[in-house]
DNA sequence: AGCACGCCGACT
DNA sequence: GTCGGCGTGCTC
């Protein structure tokens, strides 16, 4: 115990504590402020801290309290309300509160790295290069050239300058950077505002109300935009933002991936007149933090970002929109397992500002918090330039003879509208030629030595891959274990139908866009560009195909296997199916053409699935919510699930089981406990795995007794052995 | 998570 | 005889 004031900072470990220093030698406390970063010893090494707090006195013992190293930062880069926020998402995900603190600064600056300053590569002249004459170098007139330029200009000059200038100016720069006359440098990156040009398009009538309601509310309160494709959630979006940045705040827009969304960003660039930042994992390090700094200090007006983004402390938080907020990648599958769409919410209600969540195809999470009139609903049901959704049918694949997966009636279907010189695409979520290799004779399948799982056939390649450890090999040429030769494949994968459709409809040309043949950068572009100027007919593809991108001439989408998604093994199967089969009826038609959507099944009675074909999403997702509740699953209970891995067999289930029987007599009455039960997958990348459910009406209970529970599961003995974590509010029961 | 200490197998 | 395997203990 010690008396004296000490300094309480976080660190980046998985330790559920702070830790306590003294000040630096010759620093009066008092100066020390909250949301400074300091570098401080730890253990044997060093560590970069966050200052959390000046306590008055320490529970530790005075003489185990080292002194602060050196002090980072003049100002602070977090608030302390911003700090006690991020403690509170800790105590929320019961995550070390250390890791969620330094989560919320960017990777360069939590290195310990000096605020970024300077961000673009530049050139300068040296003292010989402004000495040169305009006579020299005249056998390189290419370097000349660059030479006479640099001498004009008064300051550095990037390489965005020299490109607007000259091509090709890589390598005779270079030369000259060897010669001595020019030297690298660094120069403050130029921030381009956005460029409103045209005045605001008009909005339809539910676009407008749906501005109006969110405006019209002040302080915090969360509206879902459930905009069916094509409604134009985007311009609300804007409209509103643009609203909100007129009053002087900051706005944070959040969408699931950037690579998967650049029409989004240049949309809202091309509407929004104020400095915009991006945050997302194409940029480098320091890139990164000085766009978070840009936004931070209040600079850049508006911030788009992927889900890591809803951590940036902004100056000024006046709006925060989630689009797509129905997407899983919006909850962080490893260490500090986030919902950035909950913390959006939790934020606003912080910040005190409104939140829109926006979907085509809400979670039901979301939905049924409208339904409760908890969020407000805002519904737009009208496509732009009137066109209709496309119709769904289902076609009945039980006892009919497929051929490479499609069944006569299918093959009719694209046939006649390939005679109409329209656009076809078949949807398959499974990559590769087939799931599984098998042979004929004895038996034998193409199992991963390392999982619990079939290796994928991809014939481009020619190789068995296991899409679950990554685990590659040549395809055998005949059996591994009876050595016959009847190898055969079964079911069907992209690489399959797309070959199955060239045999079918070989004047046609088919391109295929899945993770295998987009794999090269720019590729997928190249794709789309292809398809929208018609030189393909036939489109194959996964779930890349269905997010994002508007396939105007596509007039029939086929959905070849509806089944495996729409019954599979968690409770949340039907919904994610759902969301996806929407996604893709939204890419076909448009005003001209009308859509039409085939789904093959073996199910064609299933009551969900008819629901859903004939009276939409949300009269589905009503149904569906009810079978929720009745089972008390999400969003009716709440959920945390245990996860332990280790590549000893029977360890994992022993320490959950240890870790079960720990919990005391009253939680177990008011909290229902799955397992331990092996994951979906139990082996994968030969390590055993099992899960223990926790399942609960009252949320409040459950966190009361985890924080009392965590603690003393991490002390068991067996809890070294494992490699174990908790998730709240977990999405995938599968990872 | 790191990082070091510590006690048992195949190598210069 | 050592280099190094990863078990386990600790971090104000």
């Amino acid at each position: 115990m010690s008396n004296n004031p000490v300094i309480r900072v976080a660190v980046a470990v998985p330790l559920r504590a702070l830790f306590d220093y003294l000040p630096p030698e010759g620093v009066n406390i008092g100066d020390l402020k909250p949301g400074i970063r300091l570098r401080v010893p730890f253990g044997r090494g060093e560590r970069i801290a966050v200052l959390v707090e000046v306590v008055q006195q320490s529970e530790v013992a005075p003489e185990l309290l080292k002194p602060v190293r050196q002090v980072l930062d003049e100002s602070p880069l977090l608030e302390s309300s911003y700090i006690e926020f991020l403690r509170w998402v800790a105590g929320y995900y019961h995550h070390p509160s250390g890791e969620v603190i330094l989560s919320a600064l960017p990777v360069y600056l939590r290195k310990g790295e000096p605020l970024v300053e300077k961000i673009e590569k530049a050139w300068q002249l040296t003292e010989s290069g402004r000495a040169l004459g305009p006579d020299q170098l005249k056998r390189a007139p290419r370097q000349q050239q660059i030479m006479q330029f640099m001498q004009s200009q008064q300051d550095s000059v990037s390489r965005q300058q020299l490109s607007e200038n000259f091509d090709n100016f890589q390598a005779p720069l270079k030369v000259l950077v060897d010669k001595g006359f020019l030297q690298q440098t660094e120069k403050t990156k130029e921030q381009i505002p956005g460029h409103s040009t045209s005045p605001p398009p008009s909005l339809a009538v539910q676009q407008q109300q749906a501005v109006n309601s969110v405006l019209q509310q002040s302080g915090f309160q969360v509206s879902l935009l459930y905009g069916v494709t094509g409604s134009g959630k985007t311009e609300v979006y804007v409209a509103i933002a643009n609203e909100i940045l007129a009053r002087g705040q900051q706005v944070m827009i959040l969408v699931p991936e950037i690579a998967l969304t650049p029409q989004l960003v240049s949309r809202i660039q091309a509407r929004v007149s104020e400095l915009l930042v991006t945050l997302h994992s194409g940029l480098s390090e320091r890139e990164r933090a000085y766009a978070w700094q840009e936004a931070v200090s209040g600079r850049a007006r508006l911030v788009i970002g992927t889900r890591s983004a809803v951590f940036t402390p902004l100056l000024q938080t006046g709006l925060i929109i989630v689009d797509e907020e129905h997407d899983p990648s919006y909850k962080q599958q490893e260490g500090f397992r986030y919902s950035a769409r909950d913390m959006a919410v939790a934020l606003g209600k912080e910040k005190n500002c409104p939140v829109v969540l926006g979907s085509a195809t809400p979670s039901f999470e979301s939905l049924q918090n409208a339904y409760r009139r908890n969020y407000q609903l805002l519904k737009m049901t009208e496509r732009a330039g009137n066109a209709s959704l496309p119709s769904i049918e289902l076609i009945d694949i039980r006892s009919v003879r497929l051929d490479g997966g499609f069944s006569p009636v299918t093959r009719r279907l694209i046939a006649e509208e390939l005679e109409k010189d329209n656009q076809v695409m078949a949807f398959l979520n499974r990559r590769g030629y087939a799931p599984v290799l098998t042979c004929h004779d004895c038996g034998w399948v193409s199992q991963c030595h390392r999982c619990d799982a079939r290796m994928t056939l991809h014939a481009g390649k020619n190789r068995l891959w296991c899409h679950h450890c990554g685990h590659q090999q040549p395809v055998p040429p005949k059996c591994p274990e009876c050595g016959q030769q009847n190898l055969i494949t079964l079911g069907q994968g992209t690489e399959q139908i797309e070959a199955v459709l060239n045999r079918y409809f070989p004047d046609a040309s088919c391109v295929r866009i899945d993770h295998d043949s987009t794999r090269k950068k720019g590729s997928m572009h190249e794709k789309l560009d292809a398809i929208k100027e018609g030189k393909h007919q036939l489109l194959v593809g996964t779930q890349m195909l269905a997010k994002g991108h508007d396939f105007p001439d596509v007039t029939l989408v086929v959905v070849m296997d509806v089944d495996a998604g729409f019954y599979g093994t968690d409770f949340r199967s039907s919904e994610r199916m759902s969301q996806l089969l929407m996604q893709v009826a939204g890419r076909a038609g448009r005003a001209d053409k009308s859509g039409r959507v085939v789904i093959q099944t073996r199910h064609p009675d299933h009551p969900l699935l008819h629901l859903l074909i004939q009276q939409g999403y949300e009269a589905f997702s009503r149904q569906a919510l009810q079978e929720r509740e009745q089972a008390c699953f999400p969003p009716y209970g709440f959920q945390v699930l245990i996860r332990a891995e280790a590549s000893q067999a029977d360890l994992p289930e022993t320490f959950l089981e240890a870790a079960h029987k720990l919990a005391d007599k009253p939680a177990k009455e008011a909290i229902d406990f799955w397992g331990p039960v092996p994951a979906a997958m139990q082996r994968k990348k030969g390590v055993h795995r099992f899960h223990l459910l926790l399942q609960t009406a009252s949320r409040a209970g459950l966190h009361d007794f985890l924080h009392q529970w965590l603690p003393e599961i991490e002390r068991l003995p067996q809890a070294k052995k494992v490699r174990w974590s908790i998730d709240i509010d977990p999405q995938d029961f599968y990872s």
